[in-house]
DNA sequence: TACCCGGAAGTTCT
DNA sequence: CAGAACTTCCGGGT
């Protein structure tokens, strides 16, 4: 068979995600035959399919000046057609991790989960080096919105069975739905120095909802992570969590990022989705501005004079200090996980060395896992540059990226620490999430040499 | 009409 | 029971 026509016949077959790191070559080659351009040397896109699809187009460009675009659109393509679930978010230069594969389902090589081995890649650890089992606690408090994606799963009933609230169900409700006149298109970029902290890329939260289990029909209101009733958000997280997802542009979005600046395009749809975050089905704008006007002498959030539904953040969100937690959603008792409290102390006590953890840590009541991510640090560029994207791709159910613990030496060619916290849910056990957790960083992070692809070890 | 303001009382949590 | 963080309601302002 022909170079070319075998290389056909594998795209043909499979997803550009289910790529070994060969078969990623071997469609580069095809690519260079293909479109009659200069071959790409193969250790440019030394990764595996799952790597590949974690890419943007500007990551293309940079690879391959004189032809990234085009290759990112060919895989661009493949992928449109191989999943059926198109990312339109893809096309503006997001990376397309929206297939439905599961990452529990992939099996991590044996010397990936020891604590002690290292490969000279990745290395998972248990979160406490002085251990060799995970710590297994509770009362942790994930970052972790429980937002209705905008695309998926969501319908005009799950919602609110009466009100229409046209921001909700539409990712992009027309200045007129507001009735605001706000040009939602004027917002600023997002910025990676907020959208790292918990980022739920639009490709993520597809792929989170692949992940997403089955709930009662009622909960189907919220499709992405409607986790515990003991995972409130004060609303500054909410709508700061908000602010750090463009899906949710159209309904706030940064106006002056560098001063904290945001402003509520749809101050009806943000009250709604306030409302389902704490169960208050009667949630208005009204109801949520009076508790943004409370942030005022608390000095979080003040309002922008002379502009409508602006307000601004009086210091850096990741700096406000969180009191004690204020009044909690209604019940949701089909969607309780328990805590085991001896097992929180655990965890407490292990992290009580940096503050910041500490404070997220010690606000929710959410069985977890920690583990500890050590990739060693690089110059290399590619390789900073995936464990940017492995920082980003932390984030999807059950998954809490604590990113006050990642510790970066490059001068010093220091471990890259890389601290993260799965989450149980009630449908989906520890190891499960940790499975997830390795998966997640197998598929983002280049697999050292002679280790196999979870692809490989799985199929 | 829509947004903004802050007082007062009530609710639901830790 | 205290207190935080809202929620609900309200009268008034721009």
């Amino acid at each position: 068979m022909l170079f070319n026509e075998a290389v056909f016949h594998f795209i043909q077959a499979k997803h550009p995600q289910q790529w070994t790191k060969e078969e990623v070559a071997a469609w580069l080659r095809w690519c260079g035959e293909e479109y009659s351009i200069e071959t790409v040397p193969a250790d440019k896109f030394d990764m595996n399919g799952k790597a590949l699809c974690l890419l943007k187009r500007s990551d293309f460009m940079e690879r391959v000046p004189k032809n990234g675009d085009l290759l990112y659109n060919a895989l661009n393509k493949l992928v449109h057609k191989n999943s059926g679930v198109y990312d339109n978010q893809s096309q503006s230069g997001t990376s397309y991790q929206n297939i439905p594969t599961a990452p529990s389902s992939f099996q991590i090589p044996q010397q990936f989960s020891s604590p002690d081995q290292t490969n000279g890649g990745l290395v998972l650890l248990s979160r406490s080096n002085a251990q060799t089992t995970p710590v297994y606690t509770t009362k942790v408090k994930p970052f972790v919105p429980i937002l209705p994606h905008p695309a998926n799963h969501i319908t005009k009933q799950d919602i609110l069975p009466v009100t229409t609230v046209p921001g909700i169900l539409s990712p992009a409700p027309s200045p007129s739905d507001t009735g605001s006149g706000s040009d939602v298109d004027s917002c600023p970029e997002y910025d990676d120095r907020l959208v790292c902290r918990n980022p739920m890329q639009p490709s993520q939260l597809n792929y989170m909802n692949q992940l997403r289990p089955t709930m009662p029909t009622g909960s189907e209101l919220v499709p992405f992570l409607r986790s515990k009733e003991s995972d409130c958000r004060l609303l500054w997280e909410f709508i700061y969590q908000l602010l750090q997802n463009p899906c949710y542009k159209e309904y706030v979005c940064w106006e002056k990022l560098d001063d904290y600046v945001f402003r509520i395009n749809n101050p009806t749809g943000l009250a709604q989705l306030w409302g389902h975050q704490k169960n208050r089905t009667n949630m208005t704008y009204e109801k949520l501005s009076r508790a943004l006007r409370y942030y005022y002498r608390m000095n979080i959030i003040k309002k922008v004079s002379g502009k409508r539904l602006t307000y601004k953040f009086m210091q850096p969100p990741a700096n406000i200090q969180k009191g004690q937690r204020g009044a909690k959603p209604h019940s949701r008792s089909h969607l309780l996980t328990t805590c085991k409290d001896e097992e929180a102390d655990n965890f407490d006590s292990e992290m009580r060395s940096d503050d910041t953890l500490s404070s997220e840590l010690s606000q929710t009541s959410i069985e977890t896992k920690p583990i500890k991510l050590e990739i060693p640090e690089s110059h290399d560029p590619l390789r900073r540059d995936t464990r940017d994207k492995l920082t980003r791709s932390m984030s999807y159910p059950g998954m809490v990226h604590l990113s006050s613990v990642c510790h970066s030496t490059d001068i010093n060619d220091q471990p890259f620490d890389f601290t993260m916290t799965t989450l149980k849910r009630k449908e989906k056990s520890v190891d499960d999430s940790v499975s997830s957790a390795r998966a997640c960083a197998q598929l983002t992070f280049p697999l050292p040499v002679g280790l196999n692809s979870p692809e490989s070890t799985n199929s």
